[in-house]
Parts: structure tokens; C-alpha cells; sequence
DNA sequence: TCTTGACTCTCCCCCTGGGGGAAGGCCGAA
DNA sequence: TTCGGCCTTCCCCCAGGGGGAGAGTCAAGA
């Protein structure tokens, strides 16, 4: 048994420890060059030292077990390469929003006290025509989503003829955030028109909803929320879906985010 | 049943997913007003608003469930500040480690291909007198319980007379990098001496040992242990513990983690 | 008063990347 | 031959819920 190397002495070596071990032979990404038929013992080679410490690299900049395994299965280095940009992105994107998360958590204890004051309407709303991209997506990438398809509609509506009327606003069919949950990105337009691909030009249906507006960052709107159900509630109006939210504002365009409007509408009845 | 609601009523309220108030019931961080003892309906009061809000604001910035727990049965405003600051530290510890880990990610497949080769070499060592101290650690805390340890010993060894005497190591007592595991970082001395507190006088034994130097980053040094361990395999060495790492260089001395020189040596028969 | 559809309950399995440990089989050196 | 150290599989555990099954509940309309 020259040149192979049980699972500890492999571990040893590797400083991948023997659990991680087992763990990449059952997931496919590392499996020792020969496994004794009747001890099951496992046997890696010394070529697999190599791929071992590849394997440890990769880890050791968090890259999920999947991505390990198909930077293997890739003979192409461009194609290698690709995969390992796309994960620097991931890296990067998630130490921003840690950086951002740590940079909020100070104002936690303090301005919370100055809780926002929500004024809730009834109110009655027209049809509205619209362009509209109707989309199932998640918590993850709900901005990314929003963001590419405001773009896709406002630079469809202009080429079209179709002249925006009015502020655009999302519409949600389920309350729950879920995994995974549909809305539709809206941007209402005058007159007549149609739509192309995933952007379909049709009529939002009016009718009654209570409504409020939220002044501040998008991510504290569940207050507007409270007070459009705990309204409701307390006036024994039956609410439904889809809600509603108008972006007054354009985050963009806003100084800070304490200014954005948001209007909330929950149609009822 | 006025001023109650139903977890569903709650859940849109709050933004918070009914999952997420059943788990935060479970852990005892949102309990309901009123369980109905018969049908186990959960019943939120009006009042729970503004805390099921703390809470999402808490977990939107990700902090662990525990120590939501802990805020919210925290009365004291400096207490919960700190509580703040303390999950604000791991946050941007955290992200400061993706983004760095983002920067080593595009090196992997090109550097990679440069392996550093060692050469190992067979020698004896004779005991050494040292301050040492040991303790238990894990992967996330090494770091920072080397340099502590360090800081204490030469802190210490300079007013109790004792000479520093060559470079300083480190024992490992086990090859599992497993959770917990055991170390003893040391500085050689001349002389003899005496220990304080955690800090012990006492003589590491010498003996034969295999050794190589590891060029690089620290945290390569996988293939240190690679190279003496296969050498020990070939010459039928048996290996035993512990395993010393010298620091030839230091960390905060060297231009770049390149220049760091780590002698590795594993003691045998 | 009954029915129906929307809610809600508990319970169990799933995700990541392994760690811990039990029960039992294997290996090599004295 | 025996003994200590390895190795195997199998199962449970972590966080923070998501998904779904099967069964019980609630409220409003017929």
C-alpha cells in the first residue's frame, strides 16, 4: 500500500479534518482513489493531496460544497475563473450588507423611540392602466429584481410611445414573505398600448382601499402595514389582496432614506 | 376579544412570518398574551406590536435569537447599549472577514500553481526552558488567544528577569483542528524561573523530531504538515505529539504574509 | 343550523457544513 | 494473541426558520 494514505493520515496532511473528509466523499467532490470492498476503509491517493489542499482553499474563502464540486468537475480555466468571480461578488455583496447591517444596529435602542405616526385613509381608486412585469422572487434578491425591472419597463414605455402617468408602484398577491412570493412592478402609462416579453401592458383594477404613507427607509415600512390591518380590524373592513405600494419617491434620487415616501394600499371588501 | 389578534393578523402586521412567531414563541422571546387552553390559538395583544417590532429590527440585523432574548429581558439602557455594541463588533468583524476573504478568492486558481516545495530535514532538539501558557481555543478565536498569550508571557518575562532566549512556538497537542482543542504557546527562556497565574515555568522536552520551514501565509501551512508527515510514512517514522510551530519571523514585523518563515516539527518514535 | 373555506394547531422533514459520540469491526506491533 | 489505536456506519446536534401533512377551529353566508 504504497503511496495511500488512510483517512487520518490524509486528514493530517490536508488539515481537512476526517469528518469534512467523509463528508466530500459522500457529496461527490473528493472521493478517495480506492475503498477497500469489504472494510470500506478509505484510501486516498498521494495525487489527491493536491486536489485536497485545492479543496481547503476554496473552503476556506466559504465556498459552498456545490460551487467546490463543479470548480472541480471544470476542466476550463476561464470557465474556473468565472466561478470564482461570481463568488467574490457573492462575498463582497455579503460583507457590505454586514458592514451596513453593523452600522445601523447603534441607532436600534435610540431612534425607535420616535415611533412614526401613520394616518390611515379610505379611499377610492380608478382603474389604472399599466405596464407591468409580473415576477416570483424572494427576500434575497427582491432589490436586484425591482431594479432590473423598472429598467426593463422604462426603457420599453419610451421606444413604445407609451408616456408614464404617475408614480409606479408594486403590487403583492401574498403577505407572507416567503421563500419565494410573486408581485407584479408597475408603472402606469397613458392610453393605450402593449406589451412585449415578460412586460405586459393590462389594467390594474381600482376600487376601495385604506391607505397611509411611511416616511422613512424602505425596510421599516411593516409599521404602515400595522396600522393599515390594525384599521381594518377596528373598523371590521375585510381586507384582501393585492397590496399595494406606491414609490413616491425615487430612493435614488432622495437625500437619505429617512425621506422616502412609500404609499401603502390595501384594498378592501 | 378586542385588541387581540390572530398570529395570521399579527404576521401581516409585524412582517414577521408566522413561522417565525411560532419559533419565537417556542423560545420564549414573543410569547402570546393569551393561548387559548383549549384550541391553542395564539393571541397577541395590541401592546406586542412595538416588540414584535424591536424584534424584526434585531434580526434584521441578524442578530442571533439568544440575544434578542437577552435585549428584550434586559431593563437596563446601558446594558442593552452594550449588548448593541457587542453584536455590532462581530458584525464588522464578520464582514471585514468576507471581504478579505473576497480578495484572497481570485488568487486561488493562478497562485496555486506556484507550490512551495519543502525540504525535510531529520534533528534533534534538547529540552528548552519556557513560559508557557496553555490553553483551549477553536478555529475562531486562535488568533486572537496567541496574541493575548504573547502579550502576557513577554509582558511577564521582562520584569521577572527571565532573558527571552530564540524565537517563540507553539505545542499542539492534537492534529484535529476539531472544535476545542489544546495549545500551549510558549517563549524559551535562559535560566531558571518561575511561573504566575496561568502563566507556567517549566522544560518542554526535546528529542528527534522531522522538520521543515513553511514559507507563506500562515494559513498555508497545510502543506508543512503534508510534507513531514508523508516524509515520516516513507521512513517509517512514528509520529507522536506534540507538534511544535516556531515563528521565525514576526507577523506584524514581515512586509507581507509571504515573507512569514514557520518551522514546523513533529516529534517521532 | 349547517356548511364551507380560510385559519390555525402540532409534528415531522429539509437546508449548510460539519462536530460529537456510540457500537462495533480492523490493523499492526509486541 | 492481545491490546490500543484506527476506522466504519448510524444517529443526534447547531441556527432560523420553510414546506407540508393531517386534523381541529372559526366565522360568515345559505
Amino acid at each position: 500500500m504504497d503511496g495511500m494514505f488512510t483517512i487520518g493520515e490524509f486528514s493530517r496532511m490536508t488539515r481537512l479534518s476526517i469528518k469534512a473528509l467523509r463528508l466530500y466523499d459522500e457529496q461527490g467532490l473528493l472521493k478517495p482513489e480506492q475503498i477497500d470492498p469489504v472494510t470500506s476503509y478509505r484510501y486516498y491517493g498521494a495525487g489527491q493531496v493536491a486536489t485536497a489542499k485545492l479543496v481547503w482553499r476554496l473552503r476556506s474563502v466559504e465556498m459552498p460544497l456545490q460551487d467546490v464540486k463543479s470548480f472541480l468537475e471544470l476542466a476550463d480555466p476561464g470557465a474556473r475563473e468565472e466561478l470564482l468571480a461570481r463568488h467574490r461578488r457573492r462575498l463582497e455583496q455579503r460583507g457590505q450588507a454586514l458592514r451596513d447591517a453593523a452600522g445601523r444596529v447603534m441607532l436600534i435602542g435610540t431612534e425607535k423611540e420616535v415611533l412614526m405616526e401613520y394616518r390611515v385613509e379610505e379611499t377610492q381608486l380608478a382603474d389604472v392602466p399599466v405596464l407591468g412585469i409580473r415576477v416570483k422572487t424572494n427576500l434575497a434578491k427582491i432589490s436586484e429584481d425591482i431594479g432590473r425591472c423598472f429598467g426593463a419597463i422604462y426603457g420599453y414605455a419610451g421606444p413604445s410611445g407609451l408616456i408614464p402617468a404617475g408614480p409606479p408602484f408594486i403590487l403583492y398577491f401574498t403577505m407572507e414573505m416567503a421563500e419565494e412570493f410573486e408581485m407584479e412592478v408597475c408603472a402606469p402609462v397613458m392610453g393605450q398600448g402593449k406589451g412585449e416579453g415578460e412586460i405586459e401592458y393590462h389594467t390594474v383594477a381600482g376600487g376601495k382601499f385604506v391607505t397611509t404613507k411611511h416616511i422613512g427607509p424602505y425596510d421599516e415600512i411593516g409599521g404602515a402595514y400595522e396600522a393599515l390591518i390594525t384599521y381594518a380590524k377596528d373598523k371590521s373592513l375585510a381586507i384582501t389582496m393585492p397590496a399595494r405600494e406606491v414609490y413616491l419617491t425615487d430612493p435614488n434620487q432622495v437625500k437619505s432614506p429617512a425621506e422616502n415616501v412609500t404609499e401603502v394600499l390595501i384594498p378592501y371588501e
